[in-house]
DNA sequence: TGATTAATTAACGCATTAGTTTATTAGTGG
DNA sequence: CCACTAATAAACTAATGCGTTAATTAATCA
């Protein structure tokens, strides 16, 4: 997987609120797919497919437990998307120093 | 639209390399529909689609030229987004911390 | 006006995604 | 062994995504 692909697998997984709802639990700490499903109307099935789609974007790492599969947040890829946006931040501090320029414009009329 | 049908539209955005790489163009500055085609082995159809997917998003803003529609990068959703992962930044500056902190118990034996 | 250019819309095919319910695998423990 | 729990696989439906070609809109310009 290149890293383009990488960068497509991560947005795309990323791109679902159940997904996302997922990770932030996994901040808190390891889950069983059954805890991750708690919260949720859907099925466990459903979830299941969603922690697999985490996984393959590199988000979680899974353990194995008796019967259970416990799972892990890894941030790796969201490093990686971090890093990417990071590309664009010149941009909006650019756009956030013209605002600047013009506020102290505003507040120091003295300026022509 | 709720802020996490908005992250779900910009993740959704970026999950594809043609996306990005039109947005990575207007970053360079505002460009017509057919130069950001130029590149690309597609259809001008298929762009067309790409830049609206990416307009929904709120990702690109769009104006108006005799018959052309110039297209401009808005970074605001992607600040959304860099501002989403700073959520699990903790979590991985925690990781490297607990990295630099056994580097360091390698590099200097005397510790226990 | 008629030809040309820029871009979108329409209509279609095909693959993928997201969810369901039912069935199955695999491990625990009486 | 049998029952139970955790989780996945299988099979299916409905919707969405991504691309195509052909047709259409809209503006320019000779």
């Amino acid at each position: 997987m290149d890293s383009s692909d990488q960068l497509d697998a991560t947005f795309s997984a990323l791109a679902h609120p159940a997904r996302r709802a997922i990770l932030a639990r996994l901040a808190q700490g390891e889950a069983t797919v059954n805890m991750l499903a708690e919260p949720f109307e859907m099925s466990l099935p459903a979830i299941s497919k969603h922690i697999r789609v985490l996984e393959n974007a590199g988000l979680i790492k899974r353990g194995r437990h008796a019967q259970f599969r416990p799972c892990t947040l890894d941030t790796k890829p969201l490093q990686d998307i971090a890093n990417w946006t990071d590309q664009y931040r010149p941009i909006w501090d650019a756009r956030f120093d013209a605002m600047d320029q013009l506020l102290n414009q505003l507040k120091d009329p003295h300026h022509d």
